[in-house]
DNA sequence: CGAGAAAAAGACAACGTTGTCAAGAGGCAC
DNA sequence: GTGCCTCTTGACAACGTTGTCTTTTTCTCG
C-alpha cells in the first residue's frame, strides 16, 4: 500500500476503506510508529510548530518560574508547548538563547530582557517575530508588547505607608541600579518622600549587593548607628530577607518598620509578619502570553504596554510607629 | 546561484569563492534569513533535535523549577534545550505531554512520574526512547533509570533525631499515601520506630491533607489534646508550614520538637529555626540529565538507579527536648 | 452485461535543507 | 592546441510528511 494511504489513515480523513485502515492501524500498533511531527509543520507551511521560547533570568527563582507556569497554562489552551532556557543575566547568553529558538522556529518569543541592549532580538522585531517582553524593559524597544509590575508606583506606595504612619527618616534598599526595574522602584521611592516635602539623604539609600547575607551586615551597620532610621523599604527579595534577619538578630523587629517589595514565603508566619508590596508573576506570565496569542492569530496592531497595578499587604512589620529613642516595647501596632 | 551554494557559505564549507561567498553573506545581512533548523535535522538522519522534554508537577514549585534548572544547566552543556510541562498530577495530562514530546521528535524524557501507571511511557520505553525518572518511582519501571532522594532513609533519619532527645511519642504528618515518596516517608518513621522498640499507634499517623492551612488546623487538634505529643515530624513542606503556623500560634515553638522534610524558605529565620532533612533538588536534576546524556550518547547499559543520601539539618527545633508537663518555658534548647 | 459514476488507492511534487556526484572553468605542461 | 588536473559551481535526490491530481477499483442502474 501507499504511503498516502498511510497518511490518510493517520489523518483519519475520508476514503479509505475499514479493511485498509484496519490493517494500517494494526501495523502502527506492532510496529509502535510515531508520526514526525517536524516533517508535517514542514509540508504544511501554514502550520506553526506550536513552540514558543522563553527567556528568563533563572528558572529556579520561584518569581520567574511562576511567570513560566503562567503562560504554560494560556499556552496548553492554544495546544501550544513552552521551550525555555535561563540567561543569568548574561546578556550573551540571552543572544544565544534567541538564536537558537529562532532557528527552531518558535511562532513566538517571550523574553525577560537581560541587560539594556536587545542584541539579534532587535533583528528579530523587524522580521516580524512575536516578541513580549516581561517584568522588565529595555530601554531601546518601545515598539513591542510589554507586561510589567509598576514598580515605581508600587515604590511609591510602600514608602507612603510608612509615611502615613508618621515615618520621616525612612532608608532604601535596594537592587543594583543597572536592573531596569531596580532604577524604577528608587525612583518612586524618592517620588514619595519629596511629595512629602522630605529631603532624601544619599546615605539613607543604598543599592547593589547581592546575597541577603550582605544585606545583612549593611543594615545591621545601619541599624546600630544614632540616629538610626525609623523605618526600612527593602525593594526586593534577598534584600528583605537580609534585613529581616538583622532586624531579628538585633532583637528590633517590633520597634522598627519595615516594608519590602516582592513577598516572601513565611512573611506571614514570624511576628510580626513582613508587609510587602507583592507581585503576581503568575498573573504577568498569562497576560504576557495571551499577549503573544493575540500577536499571533490576531491582525497586527499597535504595541501594547501593560502596567499591573500594586497595593500594599498589611502584615505588621509596615504599620509599625516610628519610635525615635529606645522605649520600653511599645507593643502599639496602630491599625 | 545555487542553493547549495547557499548551504555551503552558510554552513562554511571549503571550496566557496571568496566573491560569492561575500556576496551570500551580503544577502543574508539584508534579507535576514535564518536557516530552518527543523529542515536540516531532517534531512541530515545522524542530527538529533536538540531538544530533551521534561515533565514535571508543576513548575511554580520551586522543588521542581529547581529540578528544571539543574536539567538545564546539564543540558546547556551539551548544546541542548529543555521543552518543559506541568501534569498537576493528571495522569492524563501526562500522557498527552509525553505524546505531544515525543512526536516532537524529543531526543530523550526526563519525567517525574505521576500515579504508579506510566500509560504511553511504557511504549516509549520498547521504543528506545531515552528516559529517566526524577523523584519519583513508578511501580511498574524498574528497567529505566532514576534518579530519587533516600525518602525512606531521610525519614528514618530525622525520626531518629527525635528518638535521640528521648522523644518516644512522635507524631507524623504526611502527604496522601497514592504518592510514592509519601509511602516511603511513612515507612520508613515506622521503621525507625519500631527499630527503637516503641509502638506506632494509628492515632499518631495523619496522612492526606493538602494545604498549609488544613494542616494548621489539624495540628493544633494535636496539640490541645492530652497527652500531646512531645514531638512532630513534617514529612513535606507545605505540612511543615502549616505545623509551624500550629505551633507559634499557641505558643508552643519551644516546646514542641518539629522536624521537617523538605527544605522551607526562611527556615533558618524563624525562632528557633526548623529543623530539616533537605532535598537537593538541583542536584537531583543535573544527576536526571546527566543520566539521560550518558544513554543518549553512550553504549547501552543496563538501568541505573541512584538514590541521593540524605541528612539531618540542626536549626534548633529538631534539637528540643521532650516536656510532658507545662513547663516554667524552659529556655534550655540542647546543643 | 456494459456504461457511467463514485469511491478508493496511488503517483508525484513540494516543504527547506544537505550529501553525492557531475559539469564547467581555469591553469599548467607538453 | 591538447590533455590532464584542480578548483568552483550546480543538478539532483533524499529526509518524512501532505496537497493535488490521476489511475484503478467497485458499485449502480439501465
Amino acid at each position: 500500500m501507499s504511503i498516502k494511504t498511510v497518511s490518510r489513515v493517520v489523518n483519519r480523513e475520508e476514503g479509505v476503506s475499514p479493511v485498509l485502515t484496519a490493517r494500517v492501524d494494526a501495523s502502527i500498533a506492532y510496529l509502535g510508529y510515531q508520526p514526525d511531527d517536524r516533517a508535517r509543520r514542514l509540508r504544511t507551511t501554514d502550520l506553526r510548530t506550536g513552540v514558543i521560547g522563553f527567556v528568563l533570568v533563572d528558572v529556579s527563582n520561584p518569581f520567574f518560574s511562576s511567570i513560566l507556569r503562567g503562560i504554560e497554562e494560556v499556552a496548553r489552551e492554544h495546544n501550544y508547548f513552552v521551550l525555555s532556557g535561563s540567561t543569568d543575566g548574561d546578556s550573551a547568553r540571552q543572544d544565544q538563547l534567541v538564536s537558537a529558538f529562532v532557528t527552531r522556529r518558535v511562532d513566538g518569543l517571550i523574553v525577560v530582557p537581560t541587560g539594556d541592549s536587545i542584541g539579534p532580538l532587535s533583528g528579530e522585531i523587524d522580521r516580524g517575530t512575536p516578541l513580549v517582553f516581561v517584568d522588565l524593559e529595555p530601554d531601546e524597544a518601545n515598539n513591542v508588547d510589554l507586561v510589567r509590575t509598576d514598580h515605581q508606583g508600587g515604590a511609591r506606595q510602600a514608602t507612603e505607608h510608612l509615611l502615613r504612619r508618621g515615618h520621616t527618616d525612612i532608608a532604601f534598599f535596594g537592587s543594583p541600579l543597572d536592573i531596569f526595574s531596580a532604577r524604577l522602584r528608587l525612583a518612586g521611592f524618592r517620588e514619595a518622600m519629596e511629595a512629602a516635602g522630605l529631603t532624601v539623604r544619599g546615605e539613607r539609600m543604598t543599592t547593589g549587593l547581592h546575597t541577603p547575607d550582605q544585606w545583612q551586615r549593611l543594615v545591621t551597620d545601619y541599624l546600630v548607628q544614632t540616629p538610626r532610621p525609623t523605618g526600612l523599604f527593602t525593594a526586593q527579595n534577598f534584600i528583605t530577607l537580609g534585613a529581616l534577619q538583622a532586624l531579628h538578630a538585633l532583637g528590633l523587629r517590633d520597634r522598627i518598620a519595615q516594608i519590602g517589595f516582592d513577598d516572601v514565603d513565611l512573611g506571614a508566619v514570624v511576628t510580626p509578619g513582613v508587609s510587602v508590596v507583592p507581585q503576581y508573576p503568575l498573573e504577568l506570565g498569562r497576560r504576557a502570553a495571551q499577549l503573544l496569542f493575540h500577536r499571533l492569530e490576531g491582525a497586527p496592531h499597535e504595541p501594547v504596554r501593560e502596567i499591573l497595578a500594586t497595593k500594599v499587604i498589611e502584615r505588621g512589620s509596615g504599620e509599625i510607629a516610628p519610635s525615635l529613642t529606645t522605649p520600653a516595647r511599645p507593643r502599639s501596632r496602630p491599625r
